[in-house]
DNA sequence: GTTTCGAACGAAAAACAAAATTAGTCGAAA
DNA sequence: TTTCGACTAATTTTGTTTTTCGTTCGAAAC
């Protein structure tokens, strides 16, 4: 890791507790900028704007908790299990991770088109995987065969509810969930594509 | 009906094309009166509020969708078949309340309490019909077996599903949809929980 | 050449006040 | 019982000033 590198995630840590901290429009430059010990001025020698250096928070978090999920999936020999372990390790990765994605929620109500964008590009990307993943499952025989377009609207609305139910747990903090009901929901999704 | 019904009716009637119009907040007594024909502080003897105009407006449209509903599903024979009708005439019934709907989901934003409240209170009587019958399903040994808190999660868990996906189709009017398609996710529901 | 910073700029937000709308009340009339 | 015009209080809108904050820049420090 880079100098500039070890600065960067420097920045980025200290953005994050401020951004979980004051939420993101009440965090200044300036409050950067002195938990990091530098000059306002100065973060704009590592990063060009203040939504830069969130995209990037947002994008490293997001690139490890798809890491962290993608390992464990490619552990799996079937698809229903690669299923399964995909949705249930994305609540468990997100349980960590709630106090950024609040922001994101709470913070995107007006118009935010940054932010909008952001979640709409992670969304595709989740998307993308399951879309492979059941692809790949239907070739094998192992789920119900779906025309290609529909297998791309079912995956989209399978990461819609999967993001709705982590709003209802993480955010919005509802007690009666805990990792045995999540998994009734994912069975429910398995029994739903299954053969 | 009484002439008081009748008035009622009128001004729910006219208030309900100047909401789609303008909108709720944009929307003046004094439109409301106007299009009536009466003068605004008349509009006081029959309802209490502007509110409760809108209130009473959505609870009338939700009562006749849930009646409609209601008449098709006791119809059916078997519990899947009355899931399924459930599930399908929800989006058919909404497709033309659409604008209506639009209203409420935009006006929410920011701090509307109220509409919050309404749309809690209608979510609330759709989970218990599901509710009700998912119970019925078990007990004839048609869906698969669940707790009973379990069974609640569920049918919140589809209500809120069901919502999303009506406002991407019939909101955001997410043109690859149509009936075909809505038969896809509402079959997805199906085998996941029947045996 | 790389990195830091203070000073300065302009856009956006906050604060404040004045003016205009509008929801809701009330007593009188029909 | 029902309607309405005049009135009130609350809210929204508008316009203005001030402050804050993101961003740029050129000069200094390393």
């Amino acid at each position: 890791m880079s100098k500039d590198e070890q600065i960067k995630a420097q920045i980025i840590e200290n953005a994050s507790l401020l951004f979980q901290k004051w939420g993101f429009h009440k965090t200044t430059m300036e409050d950067i900028a002195k938990a990091t010990g530098k000059a306002k001025s100065s973060l704009y020698y590592y990063y060009k704007s203040k939504n830069e250096i969130f995209e990037d928070l947002i994008e490293s978090q997001y690139m490890e908790m798809l890491q962290k999920i993608n390992v464990e999936v490619n552990r799996c020999e079937s698809y229903s299990k690669k299923l399964e372990t995909f949705l249930m390790l994305s609540f468990e990765e997100m349980a960590s991770r709630a106090p950024l994605y609040e922001i994101m929620v709470n913070e995107l109500n007006e118009d935010n088109k940054l932010l909008k964008s952001m979640i709409k590009a992670i969304s595709k990307r989740e998307v993308g995987i399951l879309e492979e993943l059941f692809n790949k499952a239907i070739e094998n025989k192992e789920f119900r065969y779906y025309e290609k377009e529909d297998l791309r609207l079912i995956a989209e609305q399978i990461v819609r509810s999967l993001r709705q139910l982590q709003v209802v747990i993480y955010i919005e903090q509802d007690k009666r969930f805990n990792k045995e009901k999540i998994r009734i929901f994912v069975d429910l999704i398995l029994n739903g594509v299954k053969k």
